[in-house]
RNA sequence: GUGGGUGUAGCUCAGUUGGUUAGAGCGCCAGAUUGUGGUUCUGGAGGCCGCGGGUUCGAAUCCCGUCACUCACCCCA
């Protein structure tokens, strides 16, 4: 006898069994539903994606120690994808000539990133893509907005239990540069020290900004520059910059109708961002970090073709999500049983059993019936283990007159009905 | 890649300064109940005490190693 394999999945990866998927079911249902009334249209890709698409822009951390890599039988350079964007931007730009600008699309796809699990931290994980191309409005940034309160509301969170931080990159590098004096190069890594700003002790990312060469006195001007509001923060700004700021114009002239707050510490890791970032974070004491974030990436396309396509969006993981409605008790409890079952009293009535289940099904109703011969009270046992909320039996004598027995098995009541009337009897013992 | 915590029944967990046959609750199966379930009662199945080594007359218990899970760091969707 070999050894017996393994039962659990392979780290980071999750089974999921019915009652949990019927959860998540619920959940993803109604995000489609509200994504969709913004008219934004499903798509889908390949687990599968030649490396270089995430060589370009995904950031060095990403490719050289998160990226599942393999190569197929042609020694081609292959990647689990570990996000979505490169893959929709590779879509978009084969597709751009037949495609009507702006783009509304969406997707769920599993992604997959080579971690050590941790809490909301897995290997695979399932993200929800949303992503406008072909505009460069601040009406996009806008509408993105609109739809990640709308999402949140769907779910049953009001926005006091989040909030959507948001920063402009291009704002930022300028009013880094002027403020702090800070040469081009200089900016990046001082990005990636305020990006761990509030996460870290300050004396840490104090050695850590000397350690990227700002002396005292610029490290100092940096530590001011986290504090400032926004209107000193946008004046920070090159004039020409400041123009260009779609985060300034919402939020200096209020177009959003919705909280949203400034943030200069979000800077966020993906090198693709161009302008726009934001993070969007629960604001709960146990749960206080992002949910998910996303930003405007005007040159992704460019990998690809040589039309120019801007685009802006955002990527919701399931697991951070999940995290947050169990903190705010807001995930929707399972619905995995069925409606009816339909039972007979003897093998001979096994035929009507059926022709009565398919009748429910007909109607809609969800009924199972016993696969293997129990007696009566086995099979209604078990059907009380499945959660059924209505029994119907078939038995000899009823069945004489065309009749069967239809059982409230949660008031432990029954009546007799015509066989024809059936479903409506069940139909609406269902609806009390 | 670095550090902490935890591994005992399907699940949640007890298990005394090391002591003989390793327990409970829940779950599962069967019976009481061959035309009526959930409750109740009775009975039953189910354990390489993560794995390997060591100490000891004796190890679930102490020591070493290892693997797995988990949390955090790093980094980040």
């Amino acid at each position: 006898m070999p050894p017996l394999l393994p039962t659990a999945p392979y780290r980071g990866t999750r089974d999921f069994l019915p009652e949990e998927m019927s959860v998540r079911t619920q959940v993803f249902s109604r995000l489609y539903e509200t994504i969709e009334t913004f008219g934004f249209q499903r798509y889908d890709g390949p687990v599968l994606e030649p490396v270089e698409i995430y060589e370009a822009k995904s950031g060095q951390e990403l490719v050289e120690r998160q990226l599942y890599v393999l190569t197929d039988k042609a020694d081609r350079r292959l990647a689990l994808r570990p996000e979505m964007t490169p893959s929709v931007a590779r879509m978009i730009a084969a597709n751009a000539g037949r495609l009507s600008f702006p783009v509304r699309w969406y997707s769920h796809p599993n992604c997959h990133r080579y971690e050590k699990p941790q809490k909301g931290r897995v290997r695979e994980h399932w993200q929800i893509n949303v992503d406008v191309f072909g505009s460069e409005s601040v009406e996009a940034e806008v509408e993105i907005f609109e739809l990640i309160h709308a999402l949140f509301r769907t779910l049953g969170a009001d926005p006091s239990l989040y909030e959507i931080r948001v920063n402009d990159r291009g704002l930022a590098f300028s009013a880094l540069e002027r403020f702090v004096g800070l040469a081009p190069e200089q900016v990046k890594p001082v990005f990636q020290v305020l990006d761990r700003w509030e996460k870290l002790p300050r004396e840490v990312c104090l050695e850590q900004l000397a350690g990227h060469g700002l002396d005292a006195a610029a490290a100092a001007k940096v530590e001011a520059f986290t504090k400032l509001d926004f209107p000193a923060f946008v004046d920070a700004a090159a004039p020409e910059v400041r123009g260009e700021s779609r985060v300034a114009r919402i939020l200096n002239e209020g177009l959003l109708d919705g909280p949203l707050r400034f943030d200069p510490l979000i800077v966020r890791g993906l090198d693709y961002y161009t302008s726009t970032v934001f993070e969007v974070f629960d604001v709960s004491p146990e749960n206080r970090r992002s949910i998910f974030g996303g930003g405007r990436y005007d040159n992704l396309t460019a990998l690809f073709s040589k039309q120019r396509i801007p685009g802006i969006g955002f990527g919701l993981g399931d697991v951070t999500l999940m995290d947050f409605l169990e903190t705010h008790e807001l995930k929707p409890a399972p619905d995995v049983s069925p409606d009816a079952v339909v039972l007979c009293a003897e093998p001979s009535l096994r035929g009507s059993m059926k022709e009565v289940a398919a009748r429910l099904r007909e109607a809609g109703v969800k009924t199972v019936t016993p696969l293997d011969g129990g007696g009566l009270g086995k099979e209604l046992k078990k059907a009380a283990k499945l959660g059924a909320r209505v029994a119907v039996l078939v038995g000899a004598e009823e069945h004489g007159r065309g009749a069967v027995i239809v059982r409230d098995l949660a008031r432990s009541e029954q009546r007799e009905v015509a066989a024809t009337d059936v479903a409506s009897e069940v139909g609406s013992t269902l609806a009390r």
